[in-house]
DNA sequence: AGCACGCCGACT
DNA sequence: GTCGGCGTGCTC
């Protein structure tokens, strides 16, 4: 007769485990486990940890193959059935292994450490002499490091010998904070009685009793007590042993926000606000999982209507997932959710250590918030009764995981809206084009929000063409305009934000005379210069050309590969403006933890009149004293060899421009480029997203790129060029064998970065509009992959939807 | 993935 | 004869 059975994935990321196995549930563990309990199990020859996704009474593994679980983890399972569900629909929707599925949607701290133990079997003289050293102190030692003394010879024979033994021991990573406190018994008769037999002499109990008369039931800590009551440890000692009260330990959680913040409410709403605002409350009302697309310019109080849509749900008793990009992530955001909503909100980034994320995780389990806000992994805060998710700057690239399980928070979030039955907002004031697609096929129902919340106007924008000023004989970067700018600015000491644009690190080849950027002759894709051969690529269609000497167009000799530093920026800044203070902000200054927010609060005090910097700075600056934003140079991101491009270079200068004059004083922005006549630059200028967006889709259909067509990535590596080179062909042309005449299939190419790691590697991607054998098809060449040329060193990725090519 | 088992060549 | 090299196959 077999007792309940436990279907186990266990922590082992390798094909053939990647499913379920059985294990038997011992009897004292019957009532305790549940789905979604975290458990260990020996696992071969070593002990694991496991999940538990489903408990049964039968089971087709005959009764002597099957082994008990050695360990119940939780009392309370830390994953819900919901998460469970979606695991299974992460794992075929990312082709990913479920136990990375299951293990992304959990802090750190819970996931395992794994421990080699060597444990001394008899005495410490029966070893040979030169191991008896590292058991003086103890009959256990950590393999890890017995390993370093090089006597692993030594130790064979001792384990041959069965006089040490090598445990797999399983451990958590995480630990739970705990103080000790005393809790008076709420049993008043018990005191009363105590009090009665207490002996005269003792006069401190006394004094003590007395005060517990009053707070029957009471915790509280233990120096507080002594002080309140003006007794010791040795009183109160003697009262517990009598059964007055009793020492407990209680979870506390690591505080990561260090000041209290003022409580704020509503602000009233513009017409535009609250008609959005009407449409989800209605989404909530009615619990229709509905996703809705809310495009309001920069300064439009996106972040207002959220507030007040995640008010109602707290009312409702439901809870609210708020996502925001990383970097956005300033405490100044998170502030505005805490002022509203106090102690009822977790913020989870990754600036947190992993005892603090793992404390606001578990806020959110014992249900003690209702409100997250968070980044990307947050999507995964284990709320029960979800009534709203919202995805600000929806748009971001940072949404979707660049390793496995490679998924797009966005497609998590309208899953769990399904499955909740609630609304998910998608906000921004450039949306990608795939949502804004949607939104117009009415896939997505769309709220617009097009003035500003305060009535401000949106700021001047001036476009420069760097190529006048290279004929006018200036070579610096600075065009004369921005010049004159930031002197009226220094002298007025207002402040002046420089956004120079360096995304990605490839570089592209451009004519300094007419902004001629050299171009693949098949795509519409810039070439990528490669120094160390000195050629230009495509990587989308492989093509490559030499450098030219003059440039194709105009013959000039002004061609060069271009990128800019800030640290050379700032140099040219002192010597234009020596008084000027400069305060640049970049991977280099922001390295150390907390740096990125003390940079930002120096130049908010007015410590520094420039604040120069990359894509960091984009996001979240909001000083009323910031009048003018300058771009040195838009065109960086326009040509990196990325089909989106054009909409990230628009986003980005919607984006930057947005930063000034949010308040009272004008803003003025200037942007430097030597292609002004690019739509995506000329159109960012009054933010006009709708044209932009019209001419880019029809760019993206020309192209037959998304929203018109999904894409696949294959990446193939290997140290050995040829073999990756051999292998990409090998899958290429499986592929082709195997898929419909629909799909086309480009490369393979050598990737963005062809060497990484010492790994060469090498690319295809696979473009479709139906394809619904895709993804089996794709987790086949897994397979074959995985049984045969993951042996010969090949490493192959497949990620759907990618955002980074 | 990790680990044991097992079959082969080089050595005390 | 035996140590340790790596190919093969299994994990409830």
């Amino acid at each position: 007769m077999i007792g309940l059975v436990a279907e186990i994935i266990v922590d082992v990321a390798a094909y053939p485990v990647d499913r379920p196995f059985d294990y038997a549930v011992p009897l004292p563990m019957v009532p305790l486990i549940e789905n979604g309990s975290r458990v260990k199990v020996p696992f071969g020859p070593r002990n694991v940890l496991g999940f538990v996704v489903n408990l049964k009474n039968h089971t087709e593994v005959p009764a002597d193959k099957i082994k008990p679980i050695s360990q119940l983890l939780d009392i309370e399972p830390v994953l819900t059935p919901e998460m469970l569900e979606l695991a299974k629909w992460l794992k075929n929707e990312t082709i990913c292994y479920e136990i990375d599925a299951l293990q992304v949607m959990l802090p750190s701290a819970l996931r395992a450490k794994y421990e080699k133990i060597i444990t001394l079997q008899n005495s410490i003289e029966q070893l040979p002499q030169p191991l008896q050293p590292f058991f003086i102190r103890s009959n256990k030692i950590n393999y890890k490091e017995f390993e370093k003394s090089g006597l692993l010879h030594e130790l064979k024979l001792a384990l041959n010998e069965k006089l040490v033994i090598i445990e797999y021991v399983v451990k958590q990573k995480g630990k739970v904070k705990e103080v000790r406190k005393v809790q008076v018994t709420d049993d008043l008769e018990k005191i009363n009685k105590i009090a009665n037999e207490l002996s005269n002499r003792a006069k401190k109990q006394k004094q003590l009793i007395e005060w517990m008369k009053e707070h029957p039931g009471e915790i509280m800590d233990p120096e507080t007590l002594y002080s309140e009551t003006n007794t010791s440890q040795q009183v109160l000692q003697a009262l517990i042993d009598q059964g007055a009260a009793k020492f407990i330990q209680e979870e506390i959680f690591r505080d990561p926000f260090s000041k209290e913040v003022e409580k704020t409410s509503f602000l009233n709403l513009t017409e535009e606000q609250a008609i959005a605002l009407h449409k989800i409350s209605n989404s909530i009302e009615q619990q229709q999982s509905e996703t809705f697309l809310l495009h309001g310019i920069t300064g439009s109080g996106k972040t207002e209507v959220y507030l007040q849509a995640i008010a109602q749900c707290l009312k409702k008793g439901k809870e609210a997932i708020v996502l925001v990009p990383e970097i956005s992530l300033t405490p100044q955001m998170t502030e505005r959710f805490r002022s509203r909503f106090g102690e009822l909100v977790a913020v989870m980034h990754s600036g947190l250590s992993v005892g603090e994320k793992y404390d606001e995780w578990r806020k959110v389990h014992q249900g003690k918030v209702k409100v997250v806000v968070g980044a990307r992994s947050a999507i995964f805060a284990p709320f029960e009764n979800v009534g709203i998710i919202i995805l600000d700057e929806e748009h971001e690239s940072t949404y979707k995981q660049e390793d496995t399980p490679r998924y797009h928070a966005r497609d998590v979030a309208i899953w769990r809206g399904n499955y909740h039955n609630c609304p998910i907002v998608l906000g921004s004031a450039t949306p990608s084009l795939e949502s804004f697609a949607r939104a117009k096929k009415n896939v997505y129902s769309l709220l617009t929000l097009q003035k500003r919340a305060l009535k401000q106007s949106l700021p001047t924008v001036q476009i420069v063409d760097m190529r006048d000023e290279l004929k006018k004989g200036n070579r610096s970067m600075f065009s004369q305009q921005l010049v004159q700018s930031i002197e009226t600015r220094l002298e007025k000491n207002e402040q002046i934000v420089l956004f120079l644009n360096r995304r990605g690190y490839s570089s592209f080849v451009l004519c300094r005379d007419c902004g001629t950027v050299l171009q693949c002759q098949n795509c519409d894709i810039s070439l990528t210069y490669h120094r160390s051969t000195e050629k230009c690529k495509c990587h989308y269609c492989g093509y490559e050309e030499r450098v030219p000497q003059t440039c194709p167009q105009c013959q000039s000799e002004h061609i060069r590969f271009f990128g800019t530093g800030t640290q050379k920026v700032e140099e040219e800044l002192a010597k234009l403006f020596p008084e000027a203070r400069v305060l640049r902000m970049d991977v280099d200054t922001t390295k150390t933890k907390g740096s990125h927010e003390q940079i930002l609060t120096s130049f908010g005090n007015g410590e520094a009149d420039i604040l120069l910097g990359t894509q960091m700075i984009a996001k979240g600056l909001d000083y009323p004293n910031i009048t003018l934003v300058g771009v040195l140079s838009a065109d960086t991101s326009l040509h990196l060899p990325d089909f989106r491009a054009a909409e990230k270079t628009f986003q980005l200068l919607t984006q930057v421009s947005g930063r000034a004059g949010r308040h009272e004083k004008p803003g003025e922005v200037v942007i430097q480029t030597y292609t002004p006549e690019h739509y995506a630059i000329e159109l960012s200028k009054a933010q006009h997203y709708e044209p932009f967006y019209e001419r880019e889709m029809l760019m993206r259909h020309q192209a037959g790129y998304p929203p018109y067509y999904y894409l696949a990535l294959i990446q193939i590596s290997h140290t050995d060029v040829m073999q990756a080179a051999e292998y990409a062909h090998k899958a290429v042309e499986w592929l082709r064998a195997k898929l419909s005449f629909n799909v086309s299939i480009i490369g393979p190419t050598a990737s963005g970065i062809s060497r990484l790691q010492n790994r060469y590697r090498y690319q295809c991607l696979i473009k479709y509009k139906i394809e619904p054998d895709l993804i089996p098809t794709l987790m086949q060449l897994i397979k074959l992959y995985r049984s045969d040329w993951i042996k010969k060193g090949i490493l192959l990725t497949v990620d759907l939807e990618p955002t980074m090519i």
